[in-house]
RNA sequence: GCCCCCAUAGCUCAGCGGAUAGAGCAGGUGCCUUCUAAGCACUUGGUCGCAGGUUCGAGUCCUGCUGGGGGCACCA
């Protein structure tokens, strides 16, 4: 594994600051930041000097005496008030470089090792179709997901489906008076499943609404579901399993790596309900207030200035989700092991989940060695800044979505390039189309409201998965043409890099520094503006630096080198936030 | 009324407490005998909502205000 340069400057800079200006400088953390003025500057003179009462630059300049030149630095001037501006060697970036290249992981070692991460993302309803609300929950949860995977945090997905809840009556019901419905075609597709449940939905709904007498059955089919009668059991598995084959249709679509065993729906705690209900009311911790059982807080009060309760379970006797909410994070905690627990959910849930988790906090069920985030996002607007619906007003279908950006993406793929094999183009058109939602989802900061515009996001310009995924295929094409010798040539330290050559070379080095940074404030969108400026700073490369006619073999083999390395960045860049990075486009 | 999120170029958005605030789109001017022009270079465009405060240093942190969105008792 390899240390990145920033980290080396660090320990140099710390060690030269020790030297210069005694122990007050041994805790002082020297903040190297890449620079405008320089590769890098420290800015930790400056703190420093105020808490002695010095002047900073005089001090800068004691620490620039200290810090000889060396293979790493080659040049440390004093700047501004006290900034020092530190110039690496070429050496040291071409170094970086060969050490990382090759690598599966480009040199960056997984530091999450000891962490046990639950992540519940997704959530879609049984027998619903999925709409927009869910793309952002699933795109997100998923780059999540590899992200913390890729820094070595045991990640557990938890998909919360909605699989229980009064409307099941209604469902199971008709479905029991309608025998010629429940054919189930072996093989059957996803869009069949979805379409079939739509109908019983819309069928039995309609039937509910005007048949006073069905309705009555339907609600005595909940109390048979919730008493665990066999055939009313029967149908509730048989919705679920057809909703299943829908939901891991629209997953494979979106390449995300939910499967069925991450589906671990609000029924499968049902069994301890009663008993968390009866935990926290025994011990105090909830009340019971108009027949409900409650917990209260001082600071959540609603718009009559009363206390608003997180309500465990309903007068009624009926338990509503905050109850299966806590015996989730119980459960997450004891039986998983978690010492994370992820959320991706709507913000409009944020009080719910500080209410839930205080709850949790006061319980015990969450101990304090264990985080619990609520991982909120923004709603997705229409391109009119209102919740994005349809021109009826319905919500939009995320498979209809989808289905358009591939589409659009196909028709662009088709234009630019003529010569792709026709054989490859609907392969193509799914890469950068889907790619292009989920990037214009995880590129924008995750708790703002995101205005979902297709048009822009397929526009195939600026900061978007094509442009990364066109400068990712410009490199494989570069690599095909090499001759066969020159693909895996080493790198030549000693070689003076050219200016492009060499701020690629030390973007490329920050790549574990933004995961590290995108796993610990859980912002996807990092990552992408990384891989963004890795994509521009590769372009300039790409511009002013031939590859193939190459001044030199050993000025070729180092741009060879760079190619390579930059292109894996990108790929696992592209495949960390659950995106393609195909051969060529 | 209380709580949460947001406010940066005409539009959509970046900006880990560091020096002159950046992209993309839109507008203007150039660049394909040369590794993919899905690209690049140059250019026009800013009282970082307002007012205080903390700090050597604030678009960034704190408080208040204004404006927008959302949430606030038995639906999830």
């Amino acid at each position: 594994m390899v240390k990145a340069l920033v980290a080396a400057l660090d320990e140099r800079v710390r060690q030269a600051m020790t030297t210069a200006l005694g122990v007050a400088a041994q805790r002082v953390d020297p903040l190297i930041r890449p620079s405008d003025h320089a590769d890098f500057q420290a800015n930790g003179v400056l703190p420093l000097a105020k808490s002695l009462k010095a002047d900073p630059r005089q001090l800068a300049a004691k620490v620039a005496q200290a810090l000889a030149a060396d293979e790493l630095i080659t040049s440390c001037e004093v700047a501004g008030p006290g900034f020092l501006n530190l110039t690496v060697a070429d050496s040291a970036i071409s170094t970086q470089v060969a050490a990382r290249l090759g690598d599966p992981r480009l040199g960056v070692p997984p530091a999450d090792t000891d962490n046990v991460a639950v992540i519940d993302y997704s959530q879609p309803n049984i027998a619903k179709e999925m709409h927009v609300g869910h793309l952002r929950s699933t795109v997100i949860g998923d780059a999540l997901v590899r992200l913390l995977e890729f820094t070595g945090t045991k990640v557990i997905r938890q998909n919360h489906l909605g699989d229980w809840g009064t409307q099941f009556g209604m469902l199971i019901q008709y479905l029991v008076e309608h025998p010629e419905l429940r054919a189930h075609a072996e093989g059957e597709s996803g869009s069949e499943a979805i379409s079939r449940l739509n109908a019983l939905y819309r069928d039995s709904r309609a039937r509910f609404d005007n048949d006073p007498e069905f309705a009555d059955r339907a609600r005595r089919r909940v109390v048979a579901l919730q008493a665990g009668d066999r055939e009313t059991l029967e149908g509730w598995r048989e919705i679920v399993a057809e909703s299943k084959v829908y939901f891991e249709d629209v997953y494979d679509r979106l390449r995300v790596l939910l499967v069925d065993e991450d589906a671990v729906g609000e029924s499968f705690y049902n069994p301890f309900l009663t008993e968390v209900a009866e935990d926290l009311e025994r011990r105090g911790i909830a009340v019971r207030s108009d027949g409900a059982l409650c917990v209260f807080f001082d600071d959540v009060l609603g718009p009559d200035g009363n206390p608003v309760p997180l309500i465990v379970q309903k007068s009624d006797g009926g338990f509503g989700y905050a109850a299966t909410d806590l015996a989730a994070i119980r459960y997450r905690v004891q039986t998983l092991g978690a010492n994370r627990i992820l959320y991706v959910v709507d913000s409009r849930q944020a009080l719910h989940f500080k209410m839930v988790f205080e709850t949790a906090r006061r319980a015990g069920y969450l101990p304090g060695a264990v985080e619990a985030v609520h991982v909120a996002f923004g709603s997705v607007l229409g391109p009119d800044g209102k919740p994005f619906k349809t021109r009826a007003g319905d919500t939009v279908r995320l498979i209809s979505l989808l289905n358009e950006a591939v589409e659009h993406a196909r028709r662009t793929v088709e234009a630019k390039n003529p010569s792709l094999d026709p054989a490859l183009l609907p392969r193509r058109a799914d890469e950068v189309g889907i790619g292009a939602v989920k990037y214009a989802d995880l590129s924008t900061s995750r708790t703002r409201d995101y205005i979902f515009d297709l048009d822009r996001m397929v526009s195939l310009n600026g900061n978007t998965s094509v442009y990364l995924q066109y400068a990712h295929a410009r490199i494989r094409s570069i690599l095909r043409k090499l001759p066969a010798d020159a693909a895996n040539a080493g790198v030549h330290a000693r070689l003076e890099l050219a200016p492009a050559e060499r701020r690629l070379a030390m973007l490329l080095d920050q790549f574990g520094a933004t995961t590290q940074a995108v796993v610990e404030s859980l912002e996807p969108h990092r990552l992408c503006g990384y891989l963004y400026a890795v994509a521009q700073a590769f372009t300039d490369f790409y511009e002013s630096c031939p590859v193939l006619k190459a001044p030199s073999e050993a000025v070729r083999d180092n741009r060879v080198a760079l190619c390579r390395l930059t292109g894996d960045t990108l790929r696992l860049g592209l495949e960390s936030l659950g995106i393609a990075a195909p051969e060529q486009l």
